[in-house]
DNA sequence: TCCCTTCCGGACAGGATGTGTCCGGAAGTC
DNA sequence: GACTTCCGGACACATCCTGTCCGGAAGGGA
């Protein structure tokens, strides 16, 4: 009598599944019946699904049995109209290419949530994801996900954090950081962390971060100099000082300075009232400070410039190929 | 070399359901790639979820397949890693404010499905979801959530869509047309569609879009001219003819010069080899163009250019500005 | 407190079955 | 017709699944 006419596992494993959600509670000896194997097997399939992720739980006792905890006939996910536009929208920029690979990711979430969701929304959901899709931004370096994944856990749990760090000059070096915040703009992720070699406040890109690992020690939370994590982070971009920092007065009110050039710069536009607006440039190229200067001067506004030699002279250089270029009017 | 190390069949089966129901269409190649094993592999495991009833349909020849024809009885499928990541990011991010008040939502929607996710990832995602923060896009104008819902909703429907859009002449405008795709680039939203009255593709801005209403009458999809509607979208961005238009060839790689300048620009670079590359410039704004060719210029490199009076006049006197700034220097 | 019921999981033996590597065939596209 | 895709048979091999033991822990009721 020792016939072990293996069964079809996957299949029962799915019916399984099925099973737990038609009903509250089973008794072991109740499935294992209605699946035509032994107690014992039984639990080696509970077993399986609970390493699948499936939240079986097990109650011993005379009133016990197993039960689908968070299956989906408690909560079917109650989001509202506005939520699932969320979700959808959100799983679709997230595919915008600054993590990498996270797009097949995104499109198997929205799959999946989409099945959870309640009916009546569901169509908005498959609707909007058909429809929309994302640009992929193709000059910023990408994001493994687990770094950012490993940054977050790190925070939570308030360890130190260290990892090799390549920063502008290509240079790479140790770091140890008490991790605050992770902020993205315009498809770069930043960490804010407090260094704590250097002692001070320190914003990394996300993407130059290599083998980040969770320190034994802890730490206590500081509190950033400005309360808004992308408040800092925008000041700090802006504030930066780079190889070459140059400044400029310009007869212009700061938002025009602002709205009228065709990209944001690196730099701290601030408003003088009548006399216009007091800019200063920052960056590790020249060329980068150069055509800072040269786009902000094609506003047309008067403006004074203070810069170092090796600035100055390359723009004075260049108003002269600009005043001469060979042109040909058409 | 004939190993066969034994893989978890039922956890593959999951993963297949779940690929399948993510996207339209997959190869055998593709499916056995990610799944890791080999192609015969994969037609078995395919006929395996055949003989569970699962209508997985394939299609043989040059452009086959696998698809899931109607996934209505699917299994309950759970979120795995690097999904539960891609929803956190995915609704931080869509948190940046190019889509009006979605914050809320986000956040609230992140809240509620930590709680169908299996307990092993709800603690990664709350990490990431408290750790990360969006910057808000302060530029660039809001989109209604209902705008995309809507025209996401007439384009399942293949109803045309009403809408007034106001253009970048700011003249209001109606218009009729039969929604093709929505696309997101750098903050903004913009819908791709053939716009019937002119019998013609168009992108509009959805941030412009307003009263957006599905009529009656329904549409046959029409092919886009680029099969990729995000490539098609960069195209006509790039390519777009505005108030003034400019051309320059520099004497460096196309690559060179995108990644010398400081943002995008909008205009076409092409390569053209030892020559260097040519350039194709075009805005509403004199000033805009002359920023452009300030900042390429500003490269260093050789070049020339070829413009209209209004342009070329006012890049020779920037030119002159440039040469003799009130400098003082530090 | 004891007893019973329930879930839990280790050890073991034997064989079913999943795997990769071959292969030829059918269907569809260029 | 050449090519690409899906389809499925045959085979060898070892993996792993299965039922049958078994002792243990947890909870409820007398």
């Amino acid at each position: 009598m020792t016939e072990t006419p293996r069964k079809d596992l996957p299949g029962r494993l799915l019916r399984l599944l099925s099973l737990l959600q038609s009903r509250r509670e089973w008794s072991g000896a109740e499935l294992a019946e209605r699946l035509g194997v032994t107690d014992r097997t039984l639990r080696r399939d509970v077993s399986r699904l609970r390493a699948l992720d499936y939240p079986v739980e097990g109650v011993t006792g005379t009133a016990g049995g197993y039960r689908l905890v968070s299956g989906r006939n408690l909560p079917p996910l109650l989001l509202d109209d506005d939520e699932a536009i969320a979700v959808a929208l959100g799983l679709v920029t997230a595919a915008d290419g600054s993590v990498a690979g996270i797009e097949d990711s995104s499109a198997r979430a929205l799959a999946k949530l989409e099945q959870v969701l309640p009916a009546r929304l569901r169509p908005r959901l498959a609707a909007l994801s058909d429809a929309a899709v994302a640009v992929r931004h193709g000059d910023v370096p990408r994001v493994a996900p687990d770094v950012l994944a490993v940054i977050a856990a790190c925070r939570r749990d308030r360890r130190l954090l260290s990892f090799d760090y390549r920063n502008r000059a290509d240079e790479a070096g140790a770091r140890r950081v008490e991790p605050h915040h992770l902020v993205t703009l315009r498809g770069r992720w930043y960490l804010i962390a407090w260094d704590t070699g250097r002692a001070d406040w320190r914003t990394f890109r996300a993407d130059r971060i290599e083998h980040p690992t969770p320190a034994h020690a802890r730490f206590e939370p500081r509190e950033l100099p400005v309360p808004d994590p992308a408040a800092y982070l925008t000041r700090v971009l802006a504030g930066a000082s780079y190889r070459y920092t140059a400044r400029m007065t310009v007869r212009l009110p700061a938002g025009a300075v602002r709205a009228g050039l065709f990209a944001a710069i690196r730099g701290e536009i601030e408003d003088r009232g009548a006399e216009g607006c007091a800019i200063r440039l920052s960056a590790d190229s020249a060329h980068l400070v150069v055509q800072y200067i040269a786009a902000i001067a094609a506003l047309g506004a008067a403006f004074t410039l203070d810069a170092p030699p090796e600035i100055s002279d390359r723009v004075r250089e260049l108003g002269r190929r600009l005043t001469r270029p060979p042109t040909s009017f058409s």
